[in-house]
DNA sequence: CTGTTAGCGCATTCAG
DNA sequence: CTGAATGCGCTAACAG
């Protein structure tokens, strides 16, 4: 506490430029002299002091990490695993990370000069604030959200949901449903695409009395859409576009008599940590929430180091994960299944 | 970007000392050029430089937020809505959180002064990490973990153990068995030592065959615990020292031909996301993370503002939560049970 | 190759 | 009540 590059001065004989220059590696120090600055540094357990150096420098190697408060880091949102993935990553390139909810205006943080950048999760970021960030272009990058011209880390909803629903359609069901939160969600609307697009490429005519919605942010959204689709339909097999949603579908199922995974398929989306302990076990689409965490840092790092590169889209492909809940064929074998392109 | 107290002063003609007073709110200005100075302040976007404030003041405002880096933020444990909330608090006191996981050393956030104090949440806190902070008097509090001298936030895990117990009591049952991942756990210890006390209290023996643990941090423990009790006993009901070894455990007595919960009622711990999409939905106790997030930080920055305060314990109390799991009394009707205290 | 000088932006003496 | 001077700890530009 308290030993300054000057004392490491004094005690190796040299001036504190001397010491700033060996600490940070520059160029152009004599071996000798360095070996002695190094030593003294380590006799006296010096530490230089962030501010000053801050101050100095104009750089806080601190990135901030937004999410919104809503999900937060509600144990259904991966946001906490992203933001422990990015943490590591962030330190092994030297920064920190400081952690924020979003709110009202632009960031205190980034005001202040705190951070280099920013790390916005989740969907739900206010698009004012994307735009007011864009406009001041302060380094940025969007996980699990996209917008036109904006970095950003993206999961392939689109093809994880074609992949689930292929695989549904693979197994003999040709009535399946798409049930989500609400379609308003980004992130749903991708994944009802990509529902609808494998109907489509194998034949499938789109139903939309299949498809039903339950009410935005209210717990047991999914109870109540699996409630509105039976009052529609009879489908074999459901999509739902998050395991949560999916869980709550199915105790909806179950009420209604119906067996999981005999009566009616159903696969989520997320492979969170309620997919393997779900009853049954849930067939799902995983997100690799560390790839997110990792790539939104290493790309952050890279426009804070390259102000004028383009900006990118970076995909993260998803997984399929066979659990019960899907059931086995319904009618005849299955043909192989292509090796899996995940990971 | 860049406008500094200079430019304020400038425009205001004063000072840049007396921007600075106004801005901190010292005594001593004028009503008149205290607004003056806000005036120019406001009409020039000032705001003030983070690093050269917290180097001046030798205060960065900043807080950390250690978890451990094994269960840091997954879904399962809760740390994640302790931080929310601890985020929150936070910027109320204009503070902002650096969040960590724990790792090797001594936190380097700590040696460059990024940090006034830290909050370290979780059991599995190294204790050599801890004793050292102890040592070397940086204000910091444990959450959910504590230790004799030290500042710490609990979860009264053997009140909570106790009334989920009395409650199966309550209802009728005489067997009642114990699962937990491991004993070294210090929660789960806790919740244990729960668990014997209100056995002790209503004269029920306390019999270790209807005592069982899985593997330490191994997915499936509750599974494995579940097994190992069945071999060993049959019990009416158990309580399970968290939601997820519940869940897993639940499966476990589904497959060997036990209903839930006519046949073994359950109970868990910590009502995380988990339990009330569990099937069946699981009665728990419910931890107020919030409250957690909130008291450390509120603790922590009274610890900094009052260096000398003796070290406390601050306990927050849990909350029995009725789902399904647990069922309805065995044999006769309930006597009415006395009001809740939690919340 | 290394020392000296001069700030980074702000808070805080000490004068007045 | 307010201004001028000084320094927080470090880096950078310029000499030597």
């Amino acid at each position: 506490m308290g030993v300054t590059i000057h004392d490491v001065a004094k005690r190796a004989g040299v001036s504190p430029a001397t010491v700033s220059r060996v600490l940070n590696d520059r160029p152009g120090i004599r071996a000798e002299t360095r070996e002695r600055v190094l030593k003294a540094a380590r006799e006296l357990g010096y530490i230089p002091d962030f501010s000053a150096r801050s101050l100095a420098t104009k750089r806080t190697h601190t990135l901030g990490f937004l999410v919104h408060a809503r999900h937060s880091l509600s144990s259904h949102s991966f946001y906490g695993q992203v933001l422990a993935a990015a943490e590591k990553e962030a330190r092994q390139h030297g920064y920190h990370l400081l952690f924020s909810t979003v709110h009202d205006e632009a960031p205190l943080m980034l005001e202040e000069q705190r951070v280099e950048g920013l790390i916005l999760a989740g969907c739900d970021i206010p698009r004012a604030l994307i735009l007011h960030l864009k406009h001041s272009g302060v380094p940025f990058v969007l996980v699990d959200n996209h917008l036109p011209g904006v970095n950003s880390i993206v999961i392939d909803n689109e093809g994880g949901a074609y992949e689930a629903v292929s695989h549904l359609i693979r197994l003999g069901h040709r009535e399946i449903g798409f049930l989500c939160e609400w379609m308003e969600d980004l992130s749903f609307a991708e994944r009802f695409a990509g529902y609808k697009r494998a109907l489509q490429d194998h034949g499938l005519p789109y139903r939309p009395e299949l498809v039903a919605e339950g009410e935005p942010r209210t717990p047991g959204s999914g109870y109540i859409a699996a409630q509105r689709l039976l009052q529609k339909a009879r489908p074999s097999a459901v999509f739902v576009a998050n395991d949560l949603t999916a869980v709550e579908a199915m105790r909806a199922f179950r009420e209604a008599g119906l067996d999981i995974p005999k009566d009616i398929a159903v696969v989520g989306f997320d492979d969170g940590d309620l997919a393997p302990v779900a009853y049954p076990p849930l067939t799902t689409v995983r997100v690799f929430r560390d790839a997110l965490g990792i790539q939104a840092v290493r790309r952050l790092l890279y426009i804070i180091e390259h102000p004028s590169t383009p900006p990118l889209q970076i995909r993260v492909f998803t997984k399929l994960i066979i659990r019960e809940s899907c059931g086995t064929p319904l009618h005849a074998q299955l043909p192989p299944m292509p090796a899996d392109a995940g990971a």
